[in-house]
DNA sequence: AACTTTCGTTGATCTATGTCAATTTATATG
DNA sequence: CATATAAATTGACATAGATCAACGAAAGTT
């Protein structure tokens, strides 16, 4: 999750038979429910996302962001149905591909199969390291990591990396980072205190992209 | 990972045009190593394995088990190398499925390719489930939920789940849970007091499945 | 069998972070 | 704009689990 996904703009190799429509969302708007029958893949346009399951007391528990480019829903696909729900952090838009139908009657194409794979093995292939680092790490190393990597998702679909705007609240980012959000908080001020980035609201300035690295990689 | 999967016999399902051949491994034997180029996809007949991948810190950081009838090495295909190692913890045998070339010509069969999107599309929903629930869990939950999946997954496999034979070492458990080995080997003895478990050794035998799953849900 | 090495257990501390509580700041609503 | 509600910050305190250390038990090696 959380990855950086290239996704197909209309007619730029995504195979014909696919409905391509423009949606535009609230903010707190529900995307789709866990559970819910697979009906279609979204491409993040504006705006960010949030992919939300219940643990085992009805907590919700964020498991992933979206950011524009990123796509959601892909491993619904491969299960018929969503294992995840995910919502809208602020007013946006998607781009839907709407490609249940074609996936339930086994007639899609080798170009999407391809595709469906190469995305959910990086998915994969991603989700072990993250797993693994969470697991282990402390809590700076866990902002510091989660900062690098947003700024690094920005900066990749060409805004300028060291602004980053967090749509998500200290409490998303806690349940995200199996944090308590006062942790959060304590946290980036220190970070904040110690010069490697400015925070006012839910903008943030990186100041120190080698001072963040250094926190993630050991402390 | 360590995902229950059910793995195709020879002329069961697996498109011809595979090579399945029986492969024996040592204890502590390596089946790849991370990073190596995708050549094939292991079915574990016998014995069990773990995957391990290095932290920042070339600390081995373990991310998975292997029992017989799980699938290695799946998601290697998409990228076209494996994104961990794969060690023996025992002698074992495995059934390789060397559909390397298949997939590096782009000529794989449609029934390939939509096993492989089944397979990752249930790991990837797995390791979003997993990910949020370990992060979030006492040292006791952990355990209790590790005892009670391995369990399960042995005996959907038809030997009986109440006596199990762990093949790791407490430092892997550890790993695998993101704890110290200390700490698991107190919870062990704690759930041997509380009447849980019975442990000699690597034999485990379940006590109370019940008791194992009160203690995971909430303690 | 004797030796060495690895693995597991147990105890004594220490510390990071969770929890509870109070206050301030932001956001939404009439 | 005023008020209500929610989010963020900050402090005080409690505790789960890491770390350090010592010892006992397996298991591999000669």
């Amino acid at each position: 999750m959380c990855q950086v996904l290239d996704y197909a703009e209309p007619g730029s190799g995504v195979p014909s038979g696919i409905l391509l429509r423009r949606q535009s969302v609230m903010k707190g708007e529900m995307l789709f429910g866990v559970e819910q029958p697979f009906k279609a893949v979204y491409a993040v346009k504006s705006g960010s996302f949030k992919a939300v399951i219940a643990d085992l007391n009805q907590q919700e528990r964020v498991v992933g962001f979206y950011l524009p480019g990123d796509l959601i829903g892909v491993e619904g696909m491969a299960n018929r149905h969503y294992s995840y729900s995910v919502r809208a952090l602020e007013a946006g838009s998607v781009c839907v591909l709407d490609i249940g139908r074609l996936a339930e009657s086994g007639r899609s194409t080798e170009a999407i199969q391809r595709a469906l794979i190469d995305m959910l093995g990086r998915e994969v292939a991603l989700n072990h390291s993250q797993t693994a680092s969470l697991i282990r790490q402390n809590a700076d190393q866990r902002l510091a990591a989660f900062i690098l990597a947003l700024a690094l998702r920005t900066s990749l679909r060409g805004l300028g990396g060291d602004r980053l705007y967090l749509g998500m609240s200290r409490s998303d980012m806690a349940s995200y980072l199996g944090l308590a959000r006062e942790t959060v908080s304590r946290v980036l001020t220190r970070f904040q205190k110690e010069g490697l980035i400015r925070l006012r609201n839910q903008s943030l300035m990186l100041l120190s992209w080698e001072g963040l690295q250094q926190v993630a990689a050991s402390r």
